[in-house]
DNA sequence: CAATAATCTGACCAACTGGTCAGACTATAT
DNA sequence: ATATAGTCTGACCAGTTGGTCAGATTATTG
């Protein structure tokens, strides 16, 4: 290897490690906020706090995020995108493998990552001062639009008729129940955490009680 | 009326004013408390806007409660008392009709009263820090009677094998959450309020749901 | 190498936090 | 009427809050 080739290679070396120190103070912030608004809520949680949980002193945090708010925000922000990835679907597919799906995916995340559900929850309780247009806009449309698909499905007789609505707030209330009082919930059950054969039990079971709900069956029991 | 009549009638009078008023401020107060505790949880949570929310000087807040966390403390214990007032319930009883009867109360408590129970999800997503000792004990006790209640129902044969400990909580996240989430679905139903049509339409709705999941059918439907 | 831009942070600020307390006010008892 | 006990609150305190900024440090560029 000739010098000139090291040094292009440590000159790239910095580059690469100076882009990713960013990125990493970046990502340790958004993690340490992340975990702090989820536990104490916007008001409840300090920069202080934030600025300890990410190793960094708190002044480099104003750097990176101008105000608690904004930073406030862009976790949000995360947290919703990271959020609603999956149950993409059309009235031409079959209500009990979507649901399942759904469900499952929707355990899995609650169980996987309590945080996020955690931090959604605290935003709602708060009034959702920050989510509410949100809340009116883009998660109403979806909304909207899975309540379509599901009645369709109950039209075209595959589904016994359920109110949509309140089925969407079942498999919600019923799936980030898990994540929001993991607390309490491993308390009663005496465990200290999820394990794989956990996350898949609860999926199943939720998915089993709503599916029974809707006069459906899940795969495994075919 | 003899004046010595009137005279003892004004003392009373009196005496049940000034208890009435300290009655008044601790209720005042503590209802403010709950208020301002369910919106921003324990930390988030500033004793100035409880003494506003009061209607009352900061330092006579301080005069009731010494501290914020023996008011926290109080206003929990409070909330915890006021919910574990039903399903009280034996081997013997009809599971459907129990059940039916929890669930039904549990939905009107939560959309009657949302406070309550965003004062307890927040204080469970914090971590629990003032009712850890609470839920490994009494709550804890409560639940694995329910569960073993359960459990001979199902040995009985009176209803369908359901894993009894998730049945519970999911007969919990499905109430509560009308309660802790109400801003979020108030939104998505484009209303304003819970009306009496709506609490018994959930009612009945999750009941209808959870009950099925079980093979069991609410006493509407006989 | 120098110059320029990006990144970092200790020290600071006004506002707010939970909590205290002396003294004012009110009610009851004698 | 006077004394006693209970109730109330303005003013204050030390510590924390979100936020700023000058200047140090580091990286990039020409």
């Amino acid at each position: 290897m000739k010098i000139e080739d090291v040094k292009a290679a440590l000159e790239a070396d910095k580059k690469y490690k100076a882009g990713k120190i960013r990125e990493q103070n970046y990502k340790d912030i958004m993690d340490a906020a992340t975990i702090v608004f989820a536990q104490h809520g916007f008001k409840g949680a300090s920069m202080m706090a934030i600025a300890n949980q990410a190793g960094l002193p708190k002044a480099n945090i104003h750097y990176y995020f101008k105000s608690k708010s904004l930073l406030y925000a862009a976790v949000l922000e995360d947290t919703i995108l990271q959020w609603n990835r999956s149950f993409d679907v059309t009235e031409n597919d079959d209500p009990a493998s979507v649901l399942e799906t759904y469900i499952m995916s929707k355990v899995r995340l609650a169980c996987e990552q309590p945080l996020p559900s955690k931090l959604f929850a605290s935003e709602i309780i708060a009034g959702a001062p920050y989510l509410d247009e949100h809340i009116r806009t883009i998660m109403r449309k979806w909304y909207r639009h899975k309540v379509d698909v599901i009645n369709s499905w109950i039209e075209q007789g595959k589904m016994q008729p359920v109110d949509a609505e309140h089925l969407i707030f079942m498999i919600w209330a019923s799936s980030q129940h898990y994540g929001d009082f993991e607390t309490q919930i491993l308390k009663l059950l005496n465990k200290g955490e999820y394990d794989e054969a956990d996350i898949v039990y609860i999926g199943r079971f939720v998915t089993e009680m709503i599916l029974a709900g809707c006069g459906l069956t899940p795969s495994w029991k075919n």
